[in-house]
Parts: structure tokens; C-alpha cells; sequence
DNA sequence: CCAGTTTAGTTGCGTACGCAACTATTGTGA
DNA sequence: TCACAATAGTTGCGTACGCAACTAAACTGG
């Protein structure tokens, strides 16, 4: 782009490096782990995602609601998702007895199984792309960043 | 997750603590940097995307192939998103005079008033939410950081 | 020079998901 | 207690985009 308009502050060269080495970088690197886990065990980015909270979820279920916040989708994303879950029989829904408007996501042992077998598959992908790439002192750095923009952006 | 095979090299907690803070970042990075566009300008981050590209190309014009690539769309995926593009004016297709197979996507006055009206108020979102999160030294780390995982993705 | 292959782009179909409208249930204040 | 608001979730519709099949044009080897 050209500059013209004074006032517009625009990046420097340090930081335009650093925009642009993460903006180039995030959706090949995301392409990556979704191929990887695709090929490896059949499944996206997003069902591994479900079954990961649903695992570390008291009694392996929980509210839509939870579910969706934590995974930022809208009820209605979550809903889709979890058909397929559901189709597929890793996941299960079921009417919570404290309040009845809410419908309770249970993971199945079958869902549980598919969990335990892909996430070593998923953990070494992480690491091929990602881990691996940087030293101690990066990832040290990397996590003081990205932590402190997420912090930006729930204000 | 339980620590149920051995042999897996489960990350530890410098390497999670690096991986989640990405993870969990990147999205909502994404979102609010989306949301800015859409509502200062009315677009999506893809389609200013577009029109930085073209406005960067010779005579702000580009073959679609390479569009895509640069992109990281399918050849169906960019046909959709010029159709859009093309529909509201900011750009139009040409065919071709070496190559007749080949369309070229051209930068309409209008689609280049649209970008230098967009380009500010987008730095000053990347400002905003990134940039003015990280020292100097956070931007030269993360810069390296992520040379390095692209360049891995590549391979 | 012409059959076969490669390349560029579009289209039909399927999937994922957001928004708005809707139902069902629970909470709340007069 | 009862009308109204708030909350949980689903469904219809629209958008974005990938895959596979297709057309058109341009290379390539005999």
C-alpha cells in the first residue's frame, strides 16, 4: 500500500516482520495439524477439540452451554457439531435432572477409545509442526506474547 | 488426557504452556481483528485480503492461479470470492490476451478507494490487538519463532 | 500436425457454521 | 402466583469454501 495518509501510523519494518511472519504462518501451520489428524485418525481439528473437554469433564459430560463458550462456537454451531458426535456414536446427549432445559454431551467409551488413540497421533503432529521448531527460550518467549495479547483482548 | 502409553512424548509444561497460549490465542485474534473490518468497513479480512494483493501486482492485475496460491484458496474457493468481489464492484475480470485460459482479477478505482479507506483503520486494528501488546524484543522473538515454523511446514 | 496430457478456471454438490426466530424451561418481581 | 424476562438448545436459511467433474485452451511427443 502506499502511504497516504499522514496520520495513519503505519508498521515499521520490526513490525511488519513480526505481523506478517505470524499471519503467513498460523494458516499453513493450522492447514498442517488438521491434515495430520485427518489422515491419521479421521476426524477434524474441531471433534478432537469436543472429545479433549468432554475427557477432562467431571463424569466425561457437559453442558451445551460450557461447550460452546469454550470452544467459541455459537449454540447453534455446537448443536451441528455435536450431531455429528453424535451420528458417529462417540458422544451421547442427555436431559441434565437439575434443570431441564439443558441437554448434557457425554462422551461414550467408543468416543473415549477414539480420543485415546488419536491423541498421541495429534501430540506428535504438534510437536513435527510446531514443538519442535523452536528452543526452550522461544517457546518460553512465545507464551509470555501470545498471553499477554489474549489479555488485550478480553479487555 | 491420562498418560496411558509409554512411548508417547507428551508435551511438558513448557511446551504446553507455549502451545496452549497459541492455541487459545490465534482464534480469538482472528475474530476481533474480523470484527473490526466488518464493522469499520463492512468486509471481511479474505477479501482485503484480495484487494491488498491485486493492489501490490503489476498494473493491479493477477492471474487467478496465482491469486490462489497466494491466498492459500482453491481454484473454486477464489472463483467464489471474486464472484463477491466482482458483484460490489471492487474488482473485475479480464481475460487473458497471452493465455486465453487464463482470467485476470483486476483492481477496480473503486475497489482501490475501498482498500485505501480500509488500510488505515486495519493497522490501526493489527495495532491495536497485536502490535501494541509486545516490546520490540517479543517482536524480533516471535518473528524468528514463526520463520522457523513455516519453514518447517515446507519442507 | 494432431492425439494425449497438462493447466486454468467454473460449476454442482456437500459440509460447517453464523444469525434470527422459535420452543421449552427456569427465574423474578409485584 | 402469575405475567414477564432470562436462559438453553434446535431449526431454517444464508454464506463460505472444499472436492470432483467438467470445459477450454495450451503444450508435447511421435
Amino acid at each position: 500500500m502506499a502511504r497516504t495518509d499522514e496520520k495513519t501510523n503505519w508498521l515499521n519494518k520490526t513490525e511488519m516482520a513480526a505481523w506478517i511472519s505470524f499471519i503467513e504462518t498460523i494458516g499453513d501451520l493450522q492447514y498442517s495439524l488438521d491434515s495430520d489428524l485427518r489422515e491419521s485418525c479421521d476426524m477434524t481439528s474441531g471433534d478432537y477439540q469436543v472429545l479433549v473437554y468432554l475427557s477432562e469433564s467431571p463424569d466425561r459430560r457437559t453442558r451445551m452451554c460450557d461447550l460452546a463458550a469454550r470452544l467459541n462456537l455459537t449454540p447453534s454451531g455446537l448443536t451441528r457439531r455435536l450431531d455429528g458426535l453424535v451420528k458417529e456414536g462417540s458422544v451421547t446427549r442427555e436431559v441434565s435432572t437439575e434443570d431441564r432445559r439443558v441437554q448434557l454431551a457425554v462422551l461414550t467409551p467408543q468416543g473415549h477409545r477414539k480420543l485415546v488413540t488419536a491423541a498421541p497421533l495429534h501430540v506428535a503432529s504438534v510437536r513435527h509442526r510446531f514443538i519442535d521448531r523452536l528452543t526452550i527460550e522461544q517457546m518460553k518467549h512465545l507464551a509470555a506474547a501470545f498471553t499477554s495479547i489474549r489479555e488485550g483482548l478480553s479487555e
